[in-house]
DNA sequence: TTAAATGCAAACCGTTTGCAGTGTA
DNA sequence: TACACTGCAAACGGTTTGCATTTAA
């Protein structure tokens, strides 16, 4: 039930459904003209949007979306387990594509930049610790905050990215 | 604007100051009587209370205080690195005073309770990560979310408090 | 005495939602 | 055609803030 004969105007921008689109698809989601523009832009995202962001994206490309959507259609993919929602503090939420599989963050307080990391010792170690503890894992949430290298001792820390409010 | 000389109802109930007034005094806050109030709950305090919870227990103890001035003071103790702030999801933060040492949280999804554990393998291998990455570690989140141990497999996993808005 | 803290209520800001109109399956 | 989706704007919930008043130092 995916082919129709009349392609809406984003079709014929990208013919081609987009990584995302296709999971949705997958999922059984109605694919509206907005859907698939937010599918897009998640698709060629290559960093951590927040809505705004998405928003303001998606706007570029085609005009016929309004925030509401952005969020509506986050919350969805989100419960479809499609996206994650990520908080790294800065009070919005930020939307990561699970496909990119599972992976850690590094943010950099000075410039706030996310960097990904894998590091399957920590993950030994997290199961390790939860089995302590009398639990089974079933999620969970490292994210450390730096500062470049050659870290010359600062009083205090200039500005900070840290988790906030 | 009530009582004039005489010691506050707060003083009456509690001459000695709590653990955290002393930190206070150190860090040279002006000590009012809101501020020992909230002071005294945080020291009492054996969980992660959120503003709203602070601000019931404290009213509870002497009615004189607002929740704008919970909010004013819990701030203020963050910035002296008296308490932290945590999320845990539920969309409020919830405070942690940290002469409780460093430590992680794990929480029951199925319940919600939070269990705090400190791992120092964890510790050093968060600094080598970040290391690896050409970083220095400057601060760090890690949330463990759970499942009481004998997991017998749910079709779908019943109710979660995982990473929320 | 005086700068700082407080209470109150309004303002903020990200996010959600009711409703009427639109579009997909 | 039906029912889900969208846009708009109003509502929401946690948090912040302006201003007049109180208070610690």
């Amino acid at each position: 039930m995916q082919s129709s004969d009349a392609p809406t105007r984003a079709d014929l921008d990208r013919p081609d459904p987009s990584r995302i689109e296709r999971l949705c698809v997958e999922r059984g989601l109605k694919m509206t003209g907005q859907r698939r523009l937010i599918a897009r832009v998640l698709s060629e995202a290559e960093d951590h949007p927040d809505v705004e962001e998405l928003y303001r994206r998606a706007v570029t490309l085609d005009a016929r979306i309004s925030v509401a959507t952005v969020y509506r259609t986050v919350r969805l993919l989100e419960e479809k387990g499609i996206v994650e929602r990520r908080d790294f503090g800065g009070g919005r939420a930020r939307y990561d594509p699970t496909d990119r599989g599972h992976h850690h963050h590094l943010i950099d307080v000075d410039t706030g930049r996310v960097l990904e990391f894998e590091d399957p010792e920590h993950e030994k170690l997290a199961q390790a610790i939860a089995r302590r503890l009398g639990f089974t894992l079933v999620g969970q949430r490292l994210e450390l905050f730096g500062r470049k290298a050659p870290a010359n001792p600062p009083p205090r820390p200039p500005r900070a990215a840290k988790p906030r409010s």
